[in-house]
DNA sequence: GGCAATTAGTGGCATATACCACTAATTGAT
DNA sequence: ATCAATTAGTGGTATATGCCACTAATTGCC
């Protein structure tokens, strides 16, 4: 059976990152489900947070995101309350974002359930793997991967 | 400035999973567009003429990815004619996938692409780096994560 | 100043992916 | 044999994400 041995899809960086991803955000999505948001929600409620009054772009960019897809991941957020939008007055192309008041206590509340999810994590994966593979993923996250060659 | 010194999105190891995820993602996409698949649709094309004609189930598995939405990748490559479905003679609940004719060409096409995408990313990153990268994401996708315990 | 080029976002469309409620087929236990 | 429990998929709905075409605001150059 020849096709018994073909390379599984693990060597796929790629597959093998979405698998992952799958995975793990399962996991987060779940522990963080009482708070009612999605893991990516409360990420991109930090992301703003700890930003300051961050436009759309910065924060695509922050998170190496299409910006139109942050327009739309915005959307619940700003339909549930906890997040607002403000044309910068310097540029008014610009779109600042900022949380409400009720996305901060939204976020206090998260960020809790997070922590547990992160903790829990770590101790089953060990701290120091777990940080060598963020490292690993901040890495190529930052390759600078320019089209390969054509077909040479 | 507090906000300043808190610790960026880079702890969260759900959010680097994702966040490099999207730029591999692009990557790999980019490489693969000439062949009109997307790399998620590649690597499903691949992982269905690996398996015997496996069951939908059996596939959502190993992909680690829900039933439901594996259904609903599906779609598409069913509507273009790349893959077909049928039902198990043997429990008529058991819905097997097999690639067409048509199928099997275009996974051939795409194959000589990802190869290019492949091997050019790894040249980048170095083949000894991704190889144990893949090997830790293959890690944290067999954990067995167990909900963490209540708010202890 | 005026217009071409650039930049920031939006809206539409398509795929990716999850959860839930529901149906159909099977299995198991009596 | 029967019927409850389990298993495999489907369809609906919602978020996640990307690309493209388009608009509005700015910047640059003459």
């Amino acid at each position: 059976m020849p096709r018994d041995s073909l390379p599984g899809l693990t060597l796929c960086n790629n597959a093998m990152l979405r698998r992952a991803t799958r995975k793990i955000g399962q996991y987060y999505d779940d522990v963080l489900a009482p708070s009612g948001l999605k893991a990516t929600q409360q990420g991109l409620l930090y992301q703003i947070h700890i930003g300051d009054e961050p436009a759309m772009g910065a924060i695509a960019a922050s998170l190496i995101m299409d910006l139109s897809a942050l327009g739309h991941t915005l959307k619940p957020l700003i339909r549930d309350g906890y997040v607002e939008t403000f044309a910068d007055p310097d540029d008014r192309r610009v779109k600042r974002v900022r949380l409400t008041p009720s996305g901060l206590v939204k976020l206090d509340e998260a960020m809790r359930l997070w922590r547990r999810a992160q903790q829990h994590f770590e101790d089953r994966v060990g701290k120091k793997k777990a940080a060598s593979l963020r490292e690993a993923l901040d890495d190529i996250a930052s390759l600078d991967l320019d089209p390969p060659p054509a077909t040479l």
